[in-house]
DNA sequence: CATCCACAGGAAGGACGGGGGT
DNA sequence: ACCCCCGTCCTTCCTGTGGATG
């Protein structure tokens, strides 16, 4: 008798759902539908290393939401699990370079996952690197690290030539790199050397056009709502919604995981395309909330201040062309910054630091900078927001903490 | 054409904070 | 309790750049 599935049923007793965990991004279910061929190609990767061999390191690039991360973590979870039932030394694991995104982050996560009952914060970087070498190499063992958004870290190429170097050293045992990005120029950034080391297998996973989205969620609806508590138009509506916007598989699922809580708050018994809809402003205020959370209280400040002036229009006071709409000039963001960190009782980063927190936000595609050309006197960056300014500006000031 | 503008972004070096050794 | 070490964050100082300006 399963208690938890008795209680989970208790608490859905008026609730569209049965579990809403099924429908969670998180969430990594038995079958990738659409994935099949990536998931056999990703296994024949990391196959040698069931006969002790080095898999080749890998690379995947796609848009949100294709199923990188989720076949990358369902692959290597079952082939740990396999070389575990089989007593083959193997082990690896999961890192989000957007939360660990230091050389030094890294090496501790490895090693923390080789030696879990040691304590190894703290330690120098040269005494976990040896520590996992020598953990690698007294168990011949083989070792595989996914390392999802890799273009949030630091200094990449160091990152993965020292991870390279390390199987340089090993006389056994091994390691290897899974990369995962949605940053197109992020390759070319690459040191010629990092990249054909981390490149040695490359692949590109595709968007999922809206018959596989709706596929995948009414798959998922079927286990995650009650029978019939989702409408086909719903489905279809969110499926073509998301497809719309960029066949972003864990944006429909989140659509839909959203419509049902709209539901159940409205006391409706099932998901119509009128769920969706309200839904829909939702899911974009989480996908802002999830970017923003996590930057840190200056980051932030700098949005604060590109918000406003997105606000303000004072995008073309400057300027004559309408091409140039809505770009902020970066000093002006920089002058604002100042202020509003003052009122804040905060004090301003110097200049030199704000170019590389604008730099930060680039890369985490809140932002678009483009150079000055001409019409402008000297040089400089031209900064527009991504995200719907207004949105995004009451996110932060809540994040802040300042609400007037 | 020299000069100025309004920045960009590299280099080097503090300040800080967690952690170990003694 | 003290110092030392190390990595990260951030500042200071600096040289570079593409276009406008006089």
């Amino acid at each position: 008798m399963d208690v938890e599935a008795l209680l989970k049923a208790e608490l859905s007793k008026d609730s569209v759902f049965v579990n809403r965990d099924y429908l969670s991004p998180h969430y990594i279910p038995e079958m990738l539908p659409f994935r099949e061929k990536q998931v056999e190609s990703v296994t024949k990767i990391l196959a040698p290393f069931l006969k002790g061999k080095r898999p080749n390191n890998m690379f995947i690039y796609g848009k949100v939401g294709t199923g990188k991360t989720c076949v990358a973590r369902k692959v290597l979870d079952t082939t740990l699990n396999f070389g575990e039932k089989q007593g083959i030394p193997v082990n690896g694991t999961y890192i989000n370079c957007r939360i660990t995104s230091t050389k030094y982050g890294v090496l501790v996560k490895i090693a923390s996952k080789l030696v879990p009952e040691e304590s190894l914060l703290g330690f120098s970087l040269s005494y976990m690197f040896e520590k996992i070498k020598n953990t690698l190499s007294q168990n011949k063992m083989h070792f595989a690290v996914i390392l999802d958004e890799v273009d949030k870290v630091k200094d990449v190429d160091d990152l993965i030539y020292t991870l390279t170097r390390m199987n340089d050293e090993l006389d056994f045992g091994g390691l290897s790199i899974i990369g995962i990005s949605n940053v197109i120029s992020f390759k070319e950034n690459l040191d010629t050397r990092t990249k054909s080391t981390l490149c040695e297998e490359e692949y590109v996973f595709p968007p999922y056009n809206a018959d596989e989205l709706r596929e995948i969620l009414t798959e998922r609806a079927s286990v995650g709502f009650k029978p019939g508590a989702v409408e086909t138009s719903a489905l279809n509506l969110a499926a073509a919604v998301a497809s719309q916007e960029s066949g972003d598989a864990r944006r429909a699922l989140m659509l839909l995981l959203r419509a049902g809580d709209v539901a159940d708050e409205t006391g409706k018994k099932k998901v119509t395309e009128t769920e969706i809809h309200t839904a829909k402003t939702k899911v974009e205020e989480d996908l802002i909330i999830d970017l923003i959370s996590t930057l840190p209280a200056q980051h932030q400040i700098v949005l604060y201040a590109i918000t406003r002036l997105t606000e303000a229009n004072k995008g073309y006071t400057k300027l004559d062309g309408e091409k140039k709409l809505g770009m902020i000039f970066s000093g002006e963001i920089y002058d604002n910054y100042t202020m509003l960190s003052k009122k804040l009782g905060k004090s301003p980063k110097t200049a030199r630091w704000y170019r590389e927190m604008i730099r930060e936000l680039e890369t985490y595609g809140l932002i678009t900078v483009q150079q000055s050309g001409k019409g402008i006197r000297g040089h400089t960056h031209l900064i527009k927001m991504n995200f719907d300014a207004h949105k995004t500006r009451g996110v932060l000031e809540k994040q802040l903490g300042l609400e007037d």
